[in-house]
DNA sequence: GTGATAATACCGACCGGATGGTACGGTTCC
DNA sequence: GGAACCGTACCATCCGGTCGGTATTATCAC
């Protein structure tokens, strides 16, 4: 099926699958390592596709960014870590969730938007604010449940918004480490301290 | 002094200027993204020098990774936070001491070692060998303060070394918000909370 | 329905410059 | 003199990006 129906051209194959070689590419070779030719064989299509959708291998970049945190963002609004009617079992849950998620090799579950960030920060602004909108907007949709927790348990010590973030340097660390030697393990670890973390501030143990 | 006495060919002026340079352009722009001519202009040296004392581009990677490795350990072996009689007390330094290093632009604080890994881990292993090295290194430097002040505390939750390793995990991922656009801020923000974390393990306010 | 028209999606050869690396010659030090 | 050190010119390849062209599809007058 190389051209299905141009009613909804956003869904074109070529770019879809662009994006999602994207994905998984600059995943595991980084960005600049990362040829446009190179992403045209892993997606099956020309370099004329290519730069029909993209204007630049930067805006690919933004693009992919954007992608990333909108199927991420699906993937996390229908896990299973919604349901329990604890707010803090849920964030504990939501830990759980993305200690699960750590398995196979190393580029399939380290973090895309983490990994172009920290390498185009500076050659790249506009990608990198990409990322970060990912990043942010991914610790955003944690907040409620953590405000809720610290409500119920009397806490104002750290804001909710900031151990949001925390949740997310954490894990980004854990995916650092995780690609210096440290594997899957070095990810699970991290993983762990920090909802021991969780669970001493909000008094793990007492009612 | 272009050419200094070679009974030490290691402390060779044109070799170690290319490893400062590649420290601080590598940092700011990542591997991959810089050039050999680029780290050339920046250390003042010719190409030819280049190449004689570094036999591919991967290897000046090694070396840097080294390089950085040397260089922090020895910051870090001379920085006032071993003072403290108190093992915890030294601990906490340290991590005092991490959120005072954050300052001025963001590569300049942020980890040369984490950047490289994070980015070539695919491509070129040995480098994320050297990487890992120097960051697993570092950590296990924290260890001997950690296990007394466990020890002290009566603790045996997490091990030192997992423990040690988590501070690093802590400071890479707080390098990765910064540059996803959190910047100094964010990396205050999760020393915070890793000193919190640290504070609330061993029952800080207690005896 | 049909034919004309325009727009979209895609193809692939090509280009100029940059890149990692080499060859080789000269210089300085012991 | 010989080895380490460094400078310069050069090379093959690769890279991001362009461009003219083609095929398919949407629009719409009739």
């Amino acid at each position: 099926m190389p051209r299905p129906t141009k009613q909804t051209p956003e869904r074109g194959s070529a770019r879809q699958r662009l994006l999602e070689a994207a994905r998984d590419v600059i995943r595991a070779k980084g960005f600049a390592a990362t040829s446009v030719d190179e992403l045209c064989t892993a997606a099956g299509v020309t370099k004329g596709a290519f730069f029909h959708h993209f204007a630049s291998k930067e805006a690919l970049g933004i693009a992919a960014a954007e992608f990333w945190g909108s199927s991420t963002g699906a993937l996390f609004a229908g896990a299973p870590y919604h349901t329990p009617a604890d707010p803090l079992d849920r964030v504990l849950a939501y830990l759980d969730f993305r200690r699960l998620l750590i398995g196979g090799e190393t580029w399939e579950w380290t973090c895309l938007v983490g990994t172009m960030a920290e390498e185009v920060h500076q050659t790249h602004p506009d990608i990198a604010r990409a990322c970060g909108e990912a990043i942010f907007g991914h610790a955003a949709t944690l907040e409620a449940d953590i405000a809720l927790a610290m409500a119920q348990h009397g806490i104002r010590a750290p804001s909710a918004a900031s151990l949001a973030r925390h949740t997310q340097a954490v894990l980004q660390g854990a995916f650092v480490l995780a690609k210096a030697g440290g594997g899957a393990e070095a990810g699970q670890e991290a993983l762990d301290h920090l909802k021991r973390y969780v669970e001493l501030l909000f008094g793990k143990g007492e009612s």
